[in-house]
RNA sequence: GCGAAAGUGGCGGAAUUGGUAGACGCGCAAGAUUCAGGAUCUUGUGGUCGCAAGGCCGUGGGGGUUCGAGUCCCCCCUUUCGCACCA
């Protein structure tokens, strides 16, 4: 796009690359320990080098990068840091399709997006850049997976997993996604295949990252993890299964324990251990066959939620330890081998589940719970399960007991009798770290017959990652292909042995990058015990929602591991977070390259600036809600810049002597602005900021009008603005500084202090209502005292031509703002 | 089904948390300047009735609390997202 050339002007081309060049020489945004003064570690998500550096990396990262300098300005040491996510699929399955070796790609990206990034105008500390995919960084990932597994947390477990048939590679649980199970990344449906895997024990923290009691998280975020984690409370029953003479025990998990009388049956997963003996020889083979069907079936179709029930009766029984009652166990594929025990009590009465289950297969149904006032009903008359409170009934001691406190009579009950005990259950699953793929931390373990899984010596790591190799996926790890890479000797013996050939799964890498930028080259561990004193916890934290219940629980569960093992302190390792929105096309659709509606950061610096397109990325829209692009909009946030020069820089000296009132009312409301862009800052309300600072704009080119520029209060006007300026539109901000000739950087300025007494108003707009409907306007003197506002409210025509033939009943006054005159 | 978030002009969005609804910007309209403009500058811009002063209506819908409700309470609708045979 051709544009006219001013050399008076505004103009970012030449302007932007000048300063970047200048900060970068005088290390402007270098940030060191300094006790000295307080610190605030900013951090946001860092970028995985997936190529060109799109309009969203730009939305999550300007106007933090505002956010940053505002602190900086307020007094605080502030660490802003930059990395690159550079292991893991997306890279792999890119250099797949261009046929370049990954990490040829990745590092050709990141230097294109680190060009990008600098284009920005960030005050990011580059010398703290980190890349999860250079050796110094993933040696001590490797070194963390290790203390992991040392500590009990990373275990080696035989089990049945999601498999992504497009990636070649297994999944965390977190990674399959929707109704439909599919691969995160590529949206593939996901299968279950058998495999030895690596698992970090998540679970075992999933009391702990349930609270959030001591970070300011979202609400959303917390919900989501919450749910994620699905803690289920209950209680542990044990039935006996009727096995040989003294018959075995068979645990089950209930959220509903009052309701063990109306236990009419029990269900097993087709895997659960016990099937194969409770069968009867009359069913082994009906049993044998849908326990054969079942575990061919995938998971998508087993957790069909509309499918119908089916299930078998194994032909055996188990008795119910509260009444001693014999019921049947059968075995159905909606009772999950993998949640709570793989068996349940079926309550057909109180449970829809059941309810279906029973009907279907002509099963007793016995309600034990009356709701209250409702007449008796029998199993049969039931038309649907009751799920509602009412009165214990047919419950033996429990018979008369309300609902609601049945459940901690059954559990005591059960203790007592030492059948069963209160027990809690979640849906959180282990995190499956391990990955097939080549482009990844290899896991640092060497197996050998003899000492079976040993860990590679701390003085051997990292565990390199071999460049000659057939990356292309195969279904098999691309490393144990490789002709030599695996063969190895036994750190303890000294025998052959052999390497992990898996990889770590990326999520590893991103679950601590935040403690690597602290000291990026240290190299006598993962990070430097002195920095980290400084500056963890991270102060705010910022990023898309899509992490929500895969980074940001890992790494929460990463820190807390640490932190028992003694290498990290504190209990939460990032306090608050705040999350931004997603920009979509203009179209309102998801910006994509097939649908032509990507906007490209490079195209709109070239037209309008960086600082335009920052201010603009701030202004648009509510941060954390996103919205469609308007490549129209964003002429308002160039129009502004090239005004705010326009009135400061360019406009000719008139002479003009100012109006009364006028410098004072412009220098009110710059403390007024202060005030909200001050607040508007600290709470990341960034539309509100920019809206802000035009509306001050509008002031001060009113004002100019009339002859401001000729008071003294005009340069401390210029000098406020382009302070509140400087963190959204640094580059235009730092030149007008200079060209002002105001001293030194302007990002080397204080943030100003609010004037509360020039802030304030001396006059107020009175709002006069009668009967709460605005009828009249008066501008009255800030402190007029109620009773004189009630008065000229009262006489003020507006309310007058309303009054008229009524009587007044009551006034309501709001000092400083309305008088409400209530009459009929 | 469960849970969360959100519904305000033609559009993006403000509203000091119960006190002037629509700040700021886009768009649109009129005017000025300009050879011209998708440049710049004024002014106007929720709907409706009215020549006007001004009136009435108006924050998804319906109730309620209150002198006063976009804001609080109850019911409902719509959209987006997450989870979902989890016992």
């Amino acid at each position: 796009m051709e544009k006219p050339r001013n050399p008076r002007g505004y103009d970012p081309a030449e302007i932007e690359p000048k300063w970047q060049e200048r900060w970068e020489a005088e290390g402007l945004y270098r940030a060191d320990v300094d006790r000295d003064r307080p610190k605030h570690y900013a951090l946001t998500m860092l970028p995985y080098p997936s190529g060109d550096l799109h309009i969203g990396h730009w939305y999550s990262i300007c106007p933090v990068d505002a956010r940053a300098r505002f602190m900086r300005m307020r007094g605080a040491n502030v660490l802003f840091p930059m990395g690159f996510d550079a292991f893991g699929l997306p890279a792999e399955n890119a250099a797949i399709k261009r046929n370049i070796h990954p990490k040829e790609w990745t590092y050709a990206n990141i230097d294109r997006m680190r060009g990008q990034l600098r284009r920005m105008g960030t005050m990011i500390d580059w010398r703290r850049e980190i890349v999860s995919a250079d050796p110094e960084y993933y040696r001590w990932t490797q070194w963390l997976f290790l203390q992991f597994f040392k500590h009990g947390l990373a275990y080696r477990k035989y089990a049945a997993v999601d498999w992504c048939p497009s990636c070649n590679t297994t999944l965390a649980r977190e990674q399959v996604i929707g109704d439909d199970r599919r691969c995160e990344r590529c949206d593939t449906p996901v299968i279950r295949k058998e495999l030895e895997q690596w698992f970090f024990r998540t679970t075992r923290y999933a009391d702990e990252l349930l609270d959030f009691s001591r970070i300011d998280w979202p609400e959303r975020v917390q919900t989501l993890q919450r749910n994620w984690i699905g803690r289920s409370e209950g209680a542990h029953v044990v039935f006996t299964a009727e096995i040989g003479e003294a018959g075995e025990p068979l645990e089950i998990f209930t959220t509903r324990p009052d309701t063990l009388w109306g236990a009419t049956f029990m269900v097993l997963a087709p895997e659960h251990p016990l099937v194969a003996r409770l069968t009867s020889d009359a069913q082994r083979a009906e049993v044998e066959a849908y326990v054969e069907t079942a575990t061919r079936q995938t998971d998508i179709q087993r957790e069909a939620a509309d499918k119908e029930k089916t299930g078998v009766w194994t032909g055996g029984w188990a008795i119910n330890p509260v009444n001693g009652e014999k019921v049947p166990v059968w075995i159905a594929d909606y009772v999950l081998m993998g949640y709570g025990t793989g068996a349940i009590m079926a309550v057909p009465a109180h449970d829809e589940r059941d309810f279906a289950f029973a009907r279907k297969y002509g099963l007793p149904i016995r309600p034990v719970i009356r709701p209250e006032g409702a007449e008796p009903v029998s199993g049969d008359e039931l038309t649907e399960a009751l799920t509602h409170d009412g009165v214990m009934v047919d419950s033996g001691p429990l018979t008369g007991t309300p609902a609601d406190q049945a459940y901690e009579k059954v559990t005591a009950l059960l203790e007592e009798k030492g059948v069963g005990r209160g027990a809690v259950t979640y849906r959180l699953r282990d995190w499956l770290i391990s990955r097939q793929r080549y482009w990844g931390a290899a896991i640092p373990i060497v197996y050998c017959q003899k000492d079976g899984a040993v860990p590679v010596p701390d003085d051997q790591l990292p565990v390199l990652l071999p460049d000659d190799i057939e990356w292309r996926p195969s279904g098999e790890s691309p490393l144990k292909l490789h002709p030599t890479w695996s063969k190895t000797t036994c750190p303890v013996c000294g025998g052959e042995a052999r390497r992990e050939t898996d990889t770590m799964d990326t999520f590893m890498c991103s679950s601590w990058y935040h403690l690597r930028y602290l000291s990026p080259r240290y190299d006598q561990g993962p990070f430097d015990p002195a920095e980290y004193d400084y500056w963890m916890p991270v102060d705010t934290y910022t990023g898309g929602i899509e992490h929500a219940t895969m980074h940001l629980i890992y790494t929460r569960f990463f820190h807390k591991g640490l932190r028992d093992m003694g290498i990290v302190q504190g209990d939460e390792p990032m306090l608050q977070l705040r999350n931004q929105g997603i920009i979509l096309g203009e179209d309102s659709e998801k910006m994509s390259k097939s649908r032509g509606n990507v906007v490209a950061p490079d195209d709109l610096v070239d037209r309008y600036g960086a600082d335009t397109v920052r201010a603009y990325l701030m202004f648009f829209a509510r941060w954390e809600l996103g919205g469609p692009w308007n490549s129209r909009g964003i002429e308002g946030t160039s129009r502004w810049l090239r005004r705010v020069w326009l009135m400061f820089v360019e406009a000719e000296e008139d002479g003009k002597e100012a109006a009364p009132g006028i410098a004072e009312g412009l220098w009110r409301k710059t403390q007024k602005t202060l005030k909200q862009v001050t607040r508007d800052f600290e709470t990341l309300q960034f539309n509100t900021i920019v809206a802000a600072l035009m509306e001050l704009l509008n002031e001060v080119s009113q004002a100019r009008n009339e002859g401001a520029a000729s008071s003294p209060v005009w340069r401390n006007v210029q000098d406020v603005y382009l302070r509140m300026m400087a963190p959204v539109a640094p580059h235009a901000a730092a030149e007008m500084w200079e060209r002002l000739g105001f001293e030194g950087s302007v990002h080397l300025q204080d943030w100003p202090d609010v004037d509360e007494a020039a802030a304030r108003d001396e006059e107020v707009t009175l709002v006069v209502q009668v009967n709460g409907k605005l009828r009249d306007r008066l501008t009255v003197p800030v402190d007029l005292p109620e009773e004189e506002m009630r008065q000229r409210a009262l006489a003020s025509e507006g309310a007058q031509r309303f009054l008229e033939g009524m009587t007044v009943r009551k006034v309501v006054v709001v000092p400083g703002r309305l008088v409400n005159i209530v009459a009929t």
